[in-house]
DNA sequence: AATGAATGAGCGTTCATTCAT
DNA sequence: CATGAATGAACGCTCATTCAT
């Protein structure tokens, strides 16, 4: 793909996120995406199959973008226990950083006939380093339960849920938030 | 005088919720409401001024139905820590009683255009006794935390997301994410 | 009819004819005729058959009341040059009298499919003395044509398109515009 | 890129006037425009923004093709009565010609909500050559009245009665009525 | 006689998608 | 590649009309 079309296509993709984020998901339609990004109406069957393969692909690389860079910090830290904050604040900073990709990745979490189900697949699959830090976890015996499905709630869903609540939420509040799920899994030493 | 059919005004609500529920409240439309509530595509406007009205009602609704016997079951328990601890178990026993209902309310907070400011706003006054809660507990110094947003995501983001992750989870999970996030709040005696 | 029942048909006459005027013949609807008259949809059907025999019947009403009088006021004065000034004149009055039936009255003329050919051949009847008098002007040998279609555009055009116009005009321009029309077709003598 | 096609565009314009002509402007719909010019019910949405721009449109572009020629017409005689005598003939013949679009201009007039007000503004700003006209003979006191409202209704409503009522009407009886007309409101000399 | 809930056809409009250019 | 005119199904909603009460 040539600069010009990777510059069109980035359009198209930020015109997605843009009207998901301002009007919300039911009020995408090509016709918006179209003139927000300043591209015929046909142009997006040009990069996308149709309607789900478009939001599929820009779903997926919006997970690509929040799973970025995980790795590398938690080689960084020594002990499973900073690991899981590491990555627990990696994602806490990528939500705040990056706020019109996290709504649209959620709102098409809560819509999946949005998206196929390979990219859906594809979406979990980036989950797995993480789950596979769950499972060193539990092999180590830190945490209070076994449960990854109670690993993975206790640290994300009241970080998720904060910054979806007030996507301008102090730093502070969310260093806050994410010690005590960190606490509230680690057994007391 | 032809009655107002109530049951025919119930068939309309389950569609709706039927809906929501299997494909997503962006595939929620008239023509599927009716056809699944085996009613004309006229009927929902005797009951309902638009679309917006229809769902802001069964969205009051519901919020109504999940609050039902909070109050009581906070009355029957002595302590602080106790009464927390009922209003976040009756809210993790009406989300895994009604998985529809849960969907839906979730469904229209993230969508909030789709619904009525003053069915948001009653639905928000609904919550109140919970954040009085909230405030007797700061005031006898038991949290870790003075933040209502704090503790509000502490106590009940990871209830939540475990029964929309999987609404078929058993009842002693949910019991241990509650205790978790409980004792992730409130302070070490 | 009971009194009541002719209120009630009155109430209905005068929906209609508040509708058409503020709002136009395009925006008349059953709804709105029996909020404005305050009585139930189904109402209209029991004083009429459907919505063009409603229509057929108040406009064939409205002509009447229109023509009412005219006879009379014809008979009292005596030269036919005389007669005809009066028949424009009666006219020119109920037209300002009666502004909601004027305009009512013309709508339906203008979409001739909303009313029966039969109450249009009924509106059409009443003006037949109109014409009797044409004819007796024609054989007096007053007029400089002898074709009616002539003679009724010259009385009648003007003035109508006078009030349609600016219904508020002032009886002065009225009586001018009616002095130049029957000049118009009144030999010199 | 694929052209827009005048041709399509125009069947549309004439299936517009076709309906307007023989249903009235109550039975004007959207399916109905589609279905006679044969065209998908979308398309009118490519050349008009909705209904009411679609109807602005043609109604000032039949406003313009009614006027067209007037001017040189009236440069071409000398007298300021000729020049009245020619504008009234010149409506006259363009209502003969074009009897839809005659019917149409009309029907918007007397159902102006149909219309933008722009538009209305524009059909004005089209008569005024015709106005100014009437400024110059009450300059020249070559008239009964000063009055230009009564001028115009004078001139131009018997003759527009004429040919409405009866489309068919002979050029010999239009040209009647207008020497009445223009006879009735020019001074003796 | 009168009601008003219910109907379903039709309304104006938007939409994802196609394809000639 | 890219365009944007064109499509026709579906949308939310209104309507005249019916009929059980």
């Amino acid at each position: 793909m040539k600069h010009k079309d990777i510059a069109k296509k980035n359009r198209i993709t930020q015109a997605v996120l843009n009207i998901v984020n301002e009007e919300g998901i039911t009020s995408l339609s090509f016709g918006k995406i179209a003139k927000q990004a300043k591209v015929s109406s046909g142009t997006p069957y040009i990069y996308y199959k149709d309607k789900t393969d478009m939001l599929s692909n820009i779903y997926v690389e919006i997970k690509k973008l929040m799973d970025d860079g995980l790795a590398k910090k938690i080689e960084n830290v020594s002990s499973t226990e900073d690991k899981l904050f590491e990555a627990v604040k990696h994602f806490a900073e990528n939500f705040k950083k990056y706020p019109k990709e996290r709504q649209f990745m959620f709102s098409l979490q809560n819509n999946h006939r949005l998206i196929s189900e390979s990219a859906r697949a594809l979406g979990m699959e980036l989950a797995k380093p993480l789950f596979d830090l769950y499972s060193v976890a539990i092999e180590q015996n830190i945490l209070k339960t076994n449960e990854v499905e109670i690993i993975n709630v206790m640290l994300f869903a009241p970080v998720k849920w904060l910054i979806e609540d007030n996507p301008d939420v102090s730093n502070e509040k969310i260093q806050e938030v994410i010690v005590y799920s960190i606490n509230s899994i680690i057994k007391d030493r």
